[in-house]
DNA sequence: AACGTGACCCTAG
DNA sequence: ACTAGGGCCACGT
């Protein structure tokens, strides 16, 4: 038996990057979304984009069991630079990722946030 | 262990 | 305006 404790669990994707993408998706107010670049840029790893998607992928992966309420990573609310839900395929159904949005108030059309700009939370100037 | 593939984004032709 | 390619880095085969 691996008697470790934490070690055990030394999973290869806790890194520190992945953590602060998830700390930094938990703070987009609801009703609000971001992109995958305003994240990484936040986190001074502008050419990382393609990582912050990892991360959101990991947090709906997430075993709801392992990690009791520590979840509320709003992965709905991270777009891709035109505002297009380009993640929608990696949820329950198709669909819940706009449901969740239009939840929220906001308007989604044809897999695309309307009116993007004004939704647009940007971590580097509203934090 | 090398190779291909991604919830991306920017630059250049 | 459109297409192509580079960079980034974790993961599955």
């Amino acid at each position: 038996m691996n008697g470790e404790l934490g070690s055990a669990t030394a999973r290869p994707g806790s890194g520190e990057f992945e953590r602060d993408v998830h700390a930094v998706a938990r703070l987009i107010p609801p009703g609000r979304v971001t992109s995958y670049g305003a994240i990484a840029r936040y986190l001074g790893a502008a050419r990382s984009s393609r990582m912050v998607g990892w991360a959101m992928n990991r947090a709906l992966d997430a075993d709801p069991i392992d990690t009791p309420q520590v979840h509320p990573v709003p992965a709905h609310r991270v777009v891709n630079r035109l505002g297009m839900l380009s993640g929608r395929l990696h949820f329950p159904t198709p669909t819940a990722m706009a449901e969740r949005l239009m939840a929220e108030g906001v308007e989604v059309r044809d897999d695309r946030v309307v009116d993007f700009d004004a939704h647009f939370w940007d971590p580097s100037t509203e934090l």
